[in-house]
DNA sequence: GTGAAAGCGCTAACAG
DNA sequence: CTGTTAGCGCTTTCAC
């Protein structure tokens, strides 16, 4: 089971390794013959040179690790497929770390975070992508930010659509707060005075954001947000029912439209909304944020603010290629315009 | 910005590398003092041995890697999140080899696959799991076939819910054939008789197996299969909404039931019934397969087969684990038994 | 307990 | 054009 070396390859080819390392790299020109009989004896032998020998060396491994919290939330695969795309074609190959948030305490993502990020700079990666976990903390503890600045110093490290304090990061992120606003401004101009915010967790930065741009735009408006109408707790499907279910048992009167913090609240709100007997939009619109593909398959088909995923993840290893390959100039902020996406969820309010 | 090395920790700590490495792995004893004396310069420096390097002697790399078609498929995160689970406590990494099916010719799909066997060898990594693409096809091109053979013999392949001909796999497969038999039983002991089957590719496996399961139930029931009701096309929402648009368009007797080859097809045919102005179930009854987290979210909530996805990508990380560490007595395949999952989208027939 | 030295498989000067 | 020779950073005999 012994595996085939340059060196058999060479003494079989009768010449040094030297020569065969030029044939695979194309580093210097040989001989058409001397080449031929190499070539052949690689195809015979399907000869592979050992990567882990050669990015000793090289110092570049041609891998690159994304720290992600979740694979199974259907936003993370989309920015996925994006980074894939753009780094595929770069000669770059992914390291897939998933925190597992979904079935964890919290500070088990976070050690786990930090675990992956001992493994990939073991393992000498070329760059990191990290996206949610620490990173969209509103307020991320001084310990775990300084571990990631320290790593940053080793190997390029880019942030998508988070932050962290106490250091300049390389970053893209979409700018929610413009488009939570815009969200907002599609269901005032339909009409609706009486519009309620839920999902999200208020320690995190993008929940914040989100919040932020819609309350802008009610303000903006002349609307007051009415702070009984604003609740967080989580971003799935199960806690948009509960926290609709809890709007929709309220006394008194009930918001017209609901922005929901992402799809999955929003789905959530709608499936709360129909079993309350209610009809969506006629009844109550509601909006999500992120838009991934499962926000065009529900029935109505939800309003939603694009995140871009796509694009978010193929931004992302562009700038990271950037810095691995020491251009210069690279921006430290990369700023993407989400895009409000209308469909069926949104309607005039009734009367 | 040259990083530290166990000479760099060796020459400060007055002790040869030997000594370095045996506190690095505990793979010797060493005297209290000393160790002390190394670690706090492994602290200070935050000194972290070259993965390569090691890998390089040891032969063994942790890192796993894992081929599928299309992350954006809400089927393969989640055995994805299977896969990573198991693995991670047995101290694995993951490359994802994305072969993004979902927007390319499918040569280069395949192409891609070959490509990525490649640079997996080339890493050295101690496995690979292969799911989708080319192991699904039914009759699979004797090349492509052996290409995964001949990797096969260096190093360790688990093949999930697919299979290659000319070689002995180990594989982990759902029993799709008897699940979808299962599902046909529930529609026909809900009282359907005239029931189609749509969706998946005839050329793959697992369309044929699901096809299969129906026809079986079908005439163990003593219903005959109506040919014109069996339409194939793909397996995302969108052919699913055509296949079922293009049933509901037909002249004459619609089927009362709708078995569909996957849940994003099941999806599909409940937007393309209600657009036609029908009711499920009340009007139409529709199942789905796979079981994707979407399917509990959708209006109403579909009828499936859950193939168990997170179990899948648990056992075959564990399979896979077993056959890196070369315990004896592998079996070549494991079966698991899907499990019918009856929710809103199936009822009687109208009258 | 600890050190010296020989590699793991490859690339990259440096000579010729 | 091609060969020789150092390493890359680490582990691992084999001595002492």
């Amino acid at each position: 089971m012994k595996s085939v070396t340059v060196y058999d390859i060479a003494k079989e080819a009768n010449v040094s390794v030297a020569t065969v390392s030029r044939v695979l790299n194309n580093t210097a020109p040989v001989k058409a013959s001397t080449r031929q009989r190499i070539q052949n004896l690689i195809d015979k032998y399907q000869f592979q040179p050992n990567a882990l020998a050669r990015s000793l060396i090289k110092k570049a491994t041609g891998m690159i690790g994304i720290i992600l919290p979740d694979i199974t939330n259907p936003f993370f695969p989309e920015v996925l497929a994006g980074l894939e795309q753009e780094a595929r074609q770069a000669g770059y190959t992914f390291f897939l770390c998933d925190t597992g948030s979904s079935n964890q305490d919290i500070k088990d993502q976070y050690r786990r975070e930090s675990q992956y990020l001992g493994i990939l700079t073991e393992k000498q990666v070329d760059g990191i992508i990290m996206i949610g976990g620490r990173i969209d903390l509103h307020h991320c503890g001084k310990e775990m930010a300084k571990e990631v600045a320290e790593i940053n110093k080793r190997v390029p490290i880019v942030l998508i659509n988070g932050n962290l304090p106490g250091a300049a990061f390389h970053r893209v992120v979409v700018d929610e707060i413009a488009g939570a606003e815009r969200v907002t401004e599609h269901l005032i101009g339909l009409g609706h005075r009486d519009i309620a915010f839920i999902g999200g967790y208020p320690q995190m930065s993008n929940t914040v954001r989100r919040l932020e741009g819609f309350r802008t735009a009610m303000e903006r408006a002349g609307l007051a947000v009415r702070e009984e109408w604003v609740n967080h707790g989580g971003f799935s499907v199960n806690r948009g029912k509960e926290l609709m279910g809890r709007l929709l048992d309220r006394e008194g009167r009930r918001p017209t439209a609901v922005v929901c913090a992402n799809d999955l609240v929003g789905i959530g709100a709608i499936k709360a909304a129909v079993k309350a007997g209610l009809e969506v939009p006629r009844d109550v619109s509601v909006t999500g944020v992120d838009d991934v593909p499962m926000a065009a398959n529900i029935i109505p088909e939800l309003t939603t603010l694009s995140l871009r995923c796509v694009e978010l993840g193929r931004t992302a290893a562009r700038v990271l290629h950037q810095l691995i390959s020491k251009s210069d100039g690279v921006e430290l902020l990369t700023t993407l315009q989400p895009e409000l996406v209308v469909r069926e969820s949104t309607a005039p309010p009734a009367k």
